[in-house]
DNA sequence: TGCTATTTTGGGCATCTGCCCAAGAACAGG
DNA sequence: CCTGTTCTTGGGCAGATGCCCAAAATAGCA
């Protein structure tokens, strides 16, 4: 009935395993034999602890964001300026050059939820909420329009991410002050 | 040696079957046969008219970004004020709900250019050439900080495509009262 | 109209795909 | 140690995949 030592750990390795191929090789690319081999099980596992790949791959990169996310909050609560709290969000995403697997899974999951309701859904709600601290944020330390900035800021976030590989100037150093002039009042 | 109109004809159809199947499916979804019944051509077509499967899809992203920059250059040309710049680049992003094709396939051809780096380099290519362009109109509005600005304009961009469909608080009015801010000194 | 280059046809090859399953091994609790 | 559950093993099924190719059909030009 309930789960043993070493399967939590077979699902756990290939859970991670997924995340690194995603990165590599595409949502899509991911297959049971592929995710198996870099998990260091055999593909019958694969089905064993989950009821289809799709259902791996979706609790994989919610797991991912859900982290990333709750990395970014205590950093927000530390930050006593607007201007500190900015750098505390970009400052994280100094992890993540476009190139790492972090970065490509969320986004890959993003277009992936076009498709599937049900990662639609999580990933959504999970958005959601961060884009509602966010807003909580801007709104305590007196910004107007705390709502469309936090969603913006949410957005160019992930864009940035994303177009990092094809841009270099877009470092944390260079987008900082740009992204300052949001905070400012009018 | 020089390709007659039928063949045009079917290189054609092939082409937009291809940005409307990436839409639907997914960059690595598409495949020879589905793409070939989408453009009522059997599948032995496709291989006659390009080397392979990934040129095909690598031409139809490529074709449509420069298409989609094409647009929005003459409307940047147009304006007199910023303000009136931003209005029509956000406003041509109106076109574009973050679930229509055009959008999604860019997205995905970004994701795609992490793994193919002949599509790297040609996005990367209209990518630069586009914040250039950005960064030259912003310059002669007498914007400090043109080129930074710019990065972050067009990350944004994408940025708002990727989250649209899981934030519908990121319509074109919700947006622009915000990013107007990033048009202002300091 | 004939002739040549271009294009379509339809089938085929080897490989990979997700998912399934019976049998056995490793485990936890008594 | 024995017993019932959890998990792994290794193979298999039906179908899809990218790419290829000889032959037939078509198009454009003399």
């Amino acid at each position: 009935m309930s789960p043993t030592a070493r399967g939590r750990q077979a699902r756990e390795k290939l859970l991670t395993a997924a995340v690194q191929l995603v990165g590599e090789v595409g949502w899509n690319a991911v297959s049971t034999r592929l995710l198996a081999e870099r998990a260091g099980v055999l593909p019958g596992v694969v089905h064993y602890h989950f009821p289809s790949l799709s259902a791996l791959l979706r609790e994989a990169a919610v797991g991912v964001l859900r982290d990333v996310l709750a990395g970014v909050r205590p950093a927000l609560d530390r930050a006593a300026t607007p201007e500190d709290g900015l750098a505390a969000l970009f400052g994280l995403l100094d992890d993540h050059t476009g190139h790492d697997p972090a970065s490509l899974v969320v986004v890959e999951a993003y277009l992936a939820a076009t498709r599937d309701p049900e990662l639609h859904r999580a990933l959504r709600e999970l958005v959601t909420e961060f884009r509602r601290d966010v807003a909580a944020w801007l709104a305590a330390h007196g910004h107007d329009r705390p709502e469309q900035t936090a969603s913006v800021l949410a957005a160019t976030v992930d864009g940035i991410l994303l177009h990092r590989p094809l841009n270099p100037q877009l470092g944390t150093q260079d987008v900082l002050p740009v992204l300052r002039k949001l905070l400012a009042p009018g």
